[in-house]
DNA sequence: TTTTGAGTTGTTCGA
DNA sequence: GTCGAACAACTCAAA
């Protein structure tokens, strides 16, 4: 690497100026670093509503991100257009020698990040790009035939043997933090600026930028012991909620990792275990989707692309508008509705249900989620949706069918997460808030609730619906 | 090259 | 209510 005089650093999905890989390399490298953050129009214009909670989630991060740089003598200046063409003439305008950016490993980014580098060697300009989202990429773990895994035991198994302190260690900015230069004039641009509404992001309490992730953080540390246990139960405060953090990179995936692995040595226990396994999993699709960009478009296995979804636009809307008449999967899909996050037990339900109950594709359910989502990442959305579908890597077998009220038996036994998101349900007792059709009209009667009136009844009869999926997956297999 | 063991998160059936 | 077996046979990864 040549020591350049000024270079541009380009924040994408790593808002953060602690411990960012393409950050600290452009520091070292030049003596004045300019930083910069493009509301691209190529994705905001595609997004399907002018009030996204991402959105303000993006800006929050990127106000909390200048006055970082700020306060270290530096600042962001940000645009709002097409990145592909306004990176390029910043740089041009700005005179350096380089621009700095972290992988970013989606398909549309890969062209993204190809046609922005072709443009920068025309005049002259380097791009350097550096690992960050993720602790191991692309070839990094591979089968002992040199071969890119496609099972995520013996992936994870490689993942955790070759792991080791190095790959942990945090990028410090502190020693050449004098290198950043101030930003050249204009305020930051805000939401309305860029063409967007303000959401319920704050009412529902979630904020953008890194303090707010240390914060989840520091909550998260004394639950992980339990997050085994925990993590199962949509009603119970399990998970670290840190999601959303990850996919904009307000905290980094090395912190966390290292979090985790030090409290798994620590005799952490299966708790520590478990989430370290969660962000070996995010490793995993990030990897599968490099390998393999067919997924965006189609099943992983090209053969379950020979199914024929019926693709029931009633049935459909019915799933997206929480009335399809079975509690748990009403509840997450006001759950994700409502607030944009959906816990995963419930996505695993919830994806089930569309493709093997209501014979859905699942792409439809992929896309849906991808647009509700806050912290929706392709690699990981798209891995859990085939999964779930039984068309991907690793997939779940298709023959293993949720039972939505056996699910919701076992992980919402009281009923409280449905009570929490179905009022009209919540004077249901316990043994019939799962199924409520199955209830007298006398006991209907009696906890408020006339099926069909005040909650619909089932739209489909699952014991059925799981026979007409596996007759749909079957001609497939012939 | 061949063989062998194993595979995130389940459900249903029948004893 | 509880338990083990079947589901249906396939692919992957490693020895």
């Amino acid at each position: 690497m040549s020591q350049s005089e000024t270079a541009l650093m380009w924040f994408r999905r790593d808002l953060r100026v602690a411990d960012n890989a393409a950050l600290h390399a452009a520091l070292k490298a030049a003596r004045r670093v300019h930083c910069v953050f493009v509301y691209d129009t190529a994705i905001l214009d595609r997004l399907p509503s002018r009030s996204d909670r991402r959105v303000e989630f993006i800006v929050q991060s990127v106000d909390e991100l200048h006055r970082g740089l700020s306060a270290l003598g530096g600042g962001l200046v940000t645009l709002h257009g097409p990145a592909q063409t306004e990176i390029p003439r910043l740089a041009r305008e700005l005179g350096v020698q380089a621009v700095y950016a972290n992988h970013d490993y989606e398909p549309a980014a890969v062209a993204r990040d190809a046609a922005v580098a072709q443009a920068l060697a025309a005049s002259g300009i380097g791009f350097m790009t550096r690992k960050d989202q993720v602790i191991f990429e692309k070839d990094e773990v591979l089968t002992g035939s040199g071969t890119p895994y496609s099972v995520f035991t013996p992936y994870k198994n490689a993942w955790l043997k070759k792991l080791e302190p190095f790959f942990l260690k945090a990028y410090p900015v502190e020693s050449h933090v004098k290198n950043l230069a101030p930003p050249a004039g204009g305020r930051l641009l805000t939401l309305t600026d860029i063409g967007f509404k303000e959401t319920n992001l704050r009412a529902l309490g979630i904020a953008g930028g890194s303090a707010a992730a240390q914060e989840l953080l520091a909550d998260f540390l004394p639950r992980m012991a339990r997050y085994r246990e925990a993590r199962d139960f949509p009603s119970r405060k399990g998970p670290s909620y840190l999601s959303v953090h990850l996919r904009f990179g307000t905290i980094s995936i090395r912190e966390l990792a290292r979090t985790a692995w030090q409290a798994v040595r620590d005799g952490g226990g299966e708790g520590a275990a478990t989430w370290l396994s969660e962000l070996v999993w995010r490793d995993f699709y990030f990897m599968i989707l490099h390998h393999h960009p067919h997924v965006v478009s189609g099943a992983f296995r090209p053969a379950y692309d020979a199914i024929r979804w019926p693709d029931d636009e009633a049935l459909f809307a019915a799933w997206r508008e929480a009335r399809t008449g079975y509690p748990i999967v009403d509840a997450a899909m006001r759950q994700i509705n409502q607030t944009g996050y959906m816990h995963n037990r419930l996505r695993m339900i919830a994806a089930s249900f569309l493709v093997k109950d209501l014979l859905v594709d699942w792409r439809l359910g992929e896309k849906y989620f991808a647009d509700h989502l806050n912290d929706f990442d392709l690699a990981a959305n798209n891995g859990g949706w085939q999964w779930a579908a039984s068309t991907g890597c690793d997939a779940q077998p298709y023959f293993r069918i949720f039972n939505p009220v056996t699910q919701s038996e076992k992980f919402d036994p009281e009923g409280s997460f449905i009570r929490r998101y179905l009022p009209e349900l919540a004077r249901c007792e316990a043994r019939y808030i799962h199924a409520p059709w199955t209830m007298t009209p006398a006991q209907q009667q009696a906890a408020g609730v006339v099926i069909g009136r005040d909650y619909p009844a089932p739209v489909v009869d699952h014991a059925e619906a799981r026979l007409r999926a596996l007759e749909l997956f079957k001609a497939v297999r012939n």
